[in-house]
DNA sequence: CATATGATTCCA
DNA sequence: GGAATCATATGA
């Protein structure tokens, strides 16, 4: 018989909370490095005595700095983008078509403004049965995040990550809605679970393994 | 000050 | 396919 993932049976109060040293790298790398950690969120400031909320990581996208001009990092430092070129390890969360919160981690360094974008999530614990957490839109509102947290440093409560319980296999695949970035709208960028079904927009091909 | 548009989601 | 809906960036 198959053993399960060890995710599906992953013990929450047990999970590694990741320190900040973690955060210091490229977003490219730090793009499958978040691929299977642990999101945590603990007493959503709308619902103070629900349980804490933990999303598993299965879709990220790389956002590396000024000169990659699908990032909002392309305005330079600006007041949206202070978060986006400060200290690695923080919440960037940014607002979006009138309606959704999307959060970033940022790395690599303060002032490259490289972020990874976290795109979708498998509900882990402390969430309603059903629950959706595919898409950068409806990945932040499930687990309370909107701009009240921009900034939020994520080694520290009430938002944190942890690190993962087993290393996924990744595909790899352009990012999703940036065509006006020109030749940037295609590098293969896009990191998923291969195996997770909490993606938002599974490849029908991928262009590349992890 | 005016205007265009977006790292999206939802409905028809 | 198209609307919803507003912060941000940009240019007058």
């Amino acid at each position: 018989m198959r053993r399960r993932p060890d995710f599906e049976n992953v013990n929450t109060s047990t999970l590694r909370r990741l320190d900040h040293a973690w955060f210091a790298r490229d977003a490219l790398v730090l793009s499958r490095a978040l691929l299977g950690c642990y999101l945590v969120h603990e007493r959503g400031p709308d619902e103070p005595d629900s349980p804490p909320r933990v999303a598993r990581i299965v879709e990220t996208e790389a956002y590396r700095g000024p000169k990659d001009l699908a990032s909002h990092a392309r305005a330079g430092l600006t007041r949206r983008t202070r978060t986006l070129y400060g200290e690695e390890g923080h919440a960037y969360v940014f607002f979006i078509y009138g309606m959704h919160d999307c959060f970033n981690v940022t790395c690599g360094g303060a002032g490259r403004g490289h972020a990874v974008l976290i795109r979708a999530g498998e509900p882990t614990a402390g969430f309603a049965a059903g629950a959706r957490l595919d898409g950068p839109g409806r990945f932040s509102r499930a687990m309370g995040i909107s701009r009240r947290l921009d900034g939020h440093d994520l080694t520290a409560n009430p938002l944190y990550l942890c690190a993962r319980t087993g290393r996924p296999r990744i595909d790899v695949t352009p990012r999703v809605g940036v065509a006006y970035a020109g030749e940037w709208a295609d590098k293969p960028w896009r990191f998923i679970d291969a195996a997770s079904s909490h993606v938002s927009r599974p490849p029908r091909k991928a262009v590349g393994r992890g």
